[in-house]
RNA sequence: GGGCGAUUAGCUCAGCUGGUCAGAGCGCCACGUUUACACCGUGGAAGUCAGAGGUUCGAACCCUCUAUCGCCCACCA
């Protein structure tokens, strides 16, 4: 390892593809990516979201991993016993569909091959993909401990769900029942309430008449969107105050086309103003007529086959899909003189989240957990603050569903998946309920048994994820160790499919939270916003950006693209600029290995140890790394990943390289003391921020860390860095000299100096001052371009000649006598300007201090500011008004 | 029908609990090769903080309303 990153080695641009090549296995092999082995550590756990096993990873990935990998080293760094374990989702009803896809193009069904046989080729597709997943991760550098990588499918896993089935159903919270569930024509199976998404579709509201029957004057008219659901009609309800239909209650009405009598009753749920007021009630295909009938008794008619065509309840229309059937139902209808009006309407209509086909709601016996008892501790995890969400808006929305859910359909009719746990006997008729994976006989008469053809919802099993991963139901030793977890990282748009579903199941199956912070991520959106997709081709490939600009410049960039529960619009430009920063601090090292390999840098255990150089600009810079140590940490605390990466950016582009690296070649001229000075500051400075900046960016803070002067074998490993006391005399007077060295390099370029041109300047300090601007004499005359010999510094009021420009930064004063090469005119332009811009200043600063309330009421220290600005404006007056006249304005 | 988010420089976004003249990156203009870096340096231009009211000594930030875009939830047939 060390030997592929020696100081003199690193090549001159950064190059992500032979920095990351071998880094990852290395790591791995030194075993840094499990937890470290320590009673005493306190551990830290991020249990990753399993990717489907169905397909190539994308950016949001990507995004997860830079988020979780970050937490997850930055802990590690910290001490704490990280783990960050990964895994892999079968994917259920997804997981089917793509093998279906498959066999599809060899002309064959599921059913073609059997249940076991499908099952084999699903199992021979997904095997491959778990390695294809785990290879992209290493490729982003994720640091997770592949030796615990689970599986939903594996045995553990599954004995868990068998065990959490049972235990459910003993307490009577899972039931089996006739409901009226969402079934997809397409899949062929039962679908809970979130896998059914709402779009509006514009339709029609068709106006039926219904004769009464007995009473060949009279009709009643009933407005419906789904017309072919007449066939299933079992009763008509009106309002039970409505005064227009309050005679008709208790009779009844014949149905046109089968011509069965159907009851006319009444019913709260009822909106009169809708409509005519009269509903066509089908219980058997629509959730408020399955309520209606139900409080009312009325039977439910099903007129539909599992493919989502009619069956033989609708007569002369059967085997006609939906939409036929609505067509010929409707001109029946029309011909037989029963159409009374239609209008265009535009009305929700759920759609498989899968498939996209149109869900029909239909009566099905299915599986169901009963939601109240288990809602209820989830509900008040989250009011009492012992559950948080970041960003905290996601509360709400949490709440809002828990209070407001329904119970769960988790059977599905498929055959991928974990199979119910249930046999029947097939001589006394009861259930058995098993965490065994097979039963031989009843436990009850020991007759022989058929397990339920149904698997279970792949949401169930995702939800016992943070402790079934770490094998229960044994009471292991992963189990007492790590459970709970600590932060939950995933999409906010699977905070109701996986998160709430966590939290009830890890509160009733371990009577405790399964972690205590909720962080969500948003979207990556393409360049325009859209959101990517296969069918629309805008999908990036995190493969593709990471061999181009390495997986450290992906990360860095979605990172610091957007914060907590934000989408964000990623560009090949931002990744771009990442690459870009990640190169300035490779050459940033660059030159500093060429310092280190001429003046040796003194370590401890700990790497460069602190140095105590007494120069202004090694003061500074020390100082400034302390502050951004102690900023870094606070926004991680705060899970702020964008402010935390773009500080460390500024700091290390702006502070570190623009100024202080550029001031430091002044002193590496210098004696044998100053250059181990600034060898020695520079070591520190770099490798402290090489620390921080490693949870990032790990590959390339590893191979610069490698290349500097350190202790230990790696940065991954290396201590996160604590936050001395900073020295804000030091950085005040730094400060100071930066804005005078801005004030003259702006007056040179004004000026059309030439670039290379040494020039002559006497600055003035106010008295007691001049040391502090002598102690960064030589910088600040390299920095500004001004001859060493030619410098004077002195306290006392600035003394000018006409030809001079005098520039001023806080209480510096600069005298450039620039002669000859500074227009008088455009000299004294200048200075209006500016005399303007102070007037105005002064002009504000007074008339926020002759504001009494102001006086009055805001903080002293607000109010000193302001004075400080007065003060200085009425400085800068004085000075800019003498030069006017001295320049003869 | 409810709820949420966004609206700040040409583009992408910061701006923490209200307190100097609003910040960054990219892009743009001018100049430039000096012990790392042109994937760079130096200097610069560029914003009625969506709009209208209000609270406050003081508002991009708090309150009310409006507009545009987007998302989530919802059994009005």
């Amino acid at each position: 390892m060390t030997d592929l990153l020696k100081a003199t080695e690193l090549p001159p641009a950064f190059d992500p593809a032979s920095v990351e090549a071998g880094l990852y296995n290395w790591w791995d092999s030194q075993g840094y990516f499990a937890p470290i082995d320590d009673p005493e550590a306190e551990p830290f756990v991020i249990i990753m979201p399993p990717p489907n096993v169905t397909g190539e990873l994308h950016v949001g990935h990507a995004l997860f991993v830079a988020l979780q990998d970050l937490m997850i080293r930055w802990r590690r760094m910290q001490g704490y016993s990280a783990l960050w374990l990964p895994g892999a989702d079968h994917a259920g009803i997804a997981g089917q569909w793509v093998v279906e896809k498959i066999l599809a193009t060899e002309g064959l069904t599921r059913h073609d091959l059997g249940r076991e046989r499908f099952a084999q080729r699903v199992w021979e597709y997904m095997d491959p993909m778990r390695w294809r997943i785990r290879e992209q991760m290493m490729i982003l550098g994720a640091s997770c401990d592949w030796s615990r990588l689970a599986f939903t499918m594996d045995p553990q896993p599954s004995r868990a769900v068998r065990k959490v089935f049972k235990h459910l159903y003993d307490k009577g919270l899972i039931y089996r029942g006739s409901r009226l569930i969402s079934w997809c024509p397409r899949c062929m199976t039962a679908l809970s309430d979130l896998e059914v998404v709402h779009k509006d579709v514009p339709g029609h509201l068709w106006q039926l008449a219904y004769p009464v029957a007995g009473d060949p004057d009279r009709e009643i008219i009933v407005a419906t969107t789904r017309p072919e659901t007449m066939l299933g009609d079992t009763a008509v309800a009106v309002h039970p105050g409505d005064a227009r239909y309050s005679d008709l209650i208790g009779k009844q009405v014949r149905l046109p086309i089968t011509n069965r009598l159907i009851p006319i009753v009444a019913d709260d749920a009822v909106d009169m103003a809708f409509g005519t007021g009269a509903v066509k009630v089908t219980p058997a295909h629509d959730p408020n007529d399955f309520e209606i009938g139900r409080r009312n008794n009325l039977p439910a008619i099903n007129i539909m086959n599992p493919n989502g065509t009619i069956n033989a309840e609708g007569g002369p229309f059967e085997g006609m899909t939906v939409p036929a059937a609505r067509d010929a139902v409707v001109n029946r209808l029309q011909q037989d003189g029963f159409i009374r009006g239609i209008t265009e309407h535009s009305h929700p209509v759920g759609h498989c989240d899968r498939c996209g086909t149109v869900v029909e709601p239909l009566i099905s016996e299915q599986w169901f957990v009963k939601m109240d008892d288990l809602a209820a501790p989830a509900i008040a995890a989250a009011k009492d603050g012992s559950l948080t969400f970041v960003p905290d808006r996601f509360k709400g929305v949490y709440l809002n569903w828990m209070e407001n859910i329904h119970d769960w359909c988790i059977s599905r009719q498929l055959w991928w998946g974990h199979r119910i746990p249930v046999w029947y006997c097939q001589d006394c008729g009861k259930l058995t309920v098993s965490e065994e994976e097979t039963v031989d006989a009843c436990s009850y008469c020991g007759g022989p048994v058929i397990q339920d053809e149904d698997v279970l919802d792949t949401w169930f099993s995702s939800g016992l994820w943070p402790f079934s991963t770490l094998g229960w139901p044994d009471q292991t030793e992963d189990l007492e160790r790590y459970y709970p977890s600590d932060v939950m990282e995933t999409g906010y748009e699977i905070l109701f499919f996986w998160v709430a579903r966590m939290v009830f199941f890890g509160l009733e199956m371990m009577g405790e939270l399964p972690f205590h912070t909720v962080y969500l991520h948003g979207t990556v959106r393409d360049a325009v916003g859209a959101k990517m997709s296969k069918t629309k081709g805008n999908v990036l490939d995190p493969t593709e950006l990471t061999a181009t600009y390495g997986a450290d410049a992906l990360r860095y960039a979605l990172l610091t693209q957007s914060g907590p529960g934000q989408d964000s619009k990623l560009h090949v430009g931002q990744i771009e600029a990442a690459r870009n920063f990640i190169n300035k601090v490779w050459n940033a090292t660059r030159f500093a290995t060429r310092i280190f390999d001429e003046t040796p840098v003194e370590l401890d255990a700990d790497g460069p140890i602190s140095p105590d150089s007494d120069a202004l600009v090694d003061r500074w810079i020390v100082s400034r790394t302390n502050a951004v140590i102690a900023e870094t940490n606070d926004l991680l605390e705060k899970f702020a990943f964008l402010e935390a990466g773009r500080g460390l950016r500024d700091f290390i582009w702006s502070e570190l390289c623009d100024w202080y690296i550029e001031a430091a070649k002044v002193r590496l001229r210098g004696t044998e003391v100053e250059r181990r000075q600034v060898a020695q500051t520079l070591a520190w400075v770099l490798e402290r921020s090489l620390r921080l900046l490693h949870p990032m960016m790990p590959f390339a803070s590893e191979a610069m860390w490698q290349a500097i002067p350190h202790s230990g074998e790696s940065v991954m490993v290396a201590r996160w860095p604590r936050p001395a006391e900073r020295d804000l005399e030091a950085e005040r007077d730094w400060d100071r000299i930066m804005e005078l060295v801005t004030r003259v390099r702006n007056i040179r370029s004004e000026s059309n100096v030439e670039p290379g041109r040494w020039i002559t300047a006497a600055v003035y300090a106010p008295d007691g001052r001049t040391a502090s601007v002598e102690a960064a004499r030589r910088e600040l005359a390299s920095l500004a371009r001004i001859a060493d010999d030619q410098l004077t510094i002195s306290g006392g009021d600035p003394v000018a000649e006409q030809g001079d420009v005098v520039v001023a930064a806080g209480d510096l004063v600069a005298v450039l006598p620039l002669s000859g090469l500074v227009d008088l005119a455009a000299e004294r332009e200048r200075l209006s300007k500016e005399l303007e811009e102070a007037v105005a200043e002064r002009g504000r600063a007074e008339a926020q201090l002759g504001n009494e309330s102001f006086i009055a009421r805001a903080p002293d220290k607000v109010v000193q500011v302001q004075r400080d600005r007065l003060a200085g404006a009425l400085e800068r007056i004085a000075l800019l008004e003498r030069r006017l006249t001295e320049v003869g304005g």
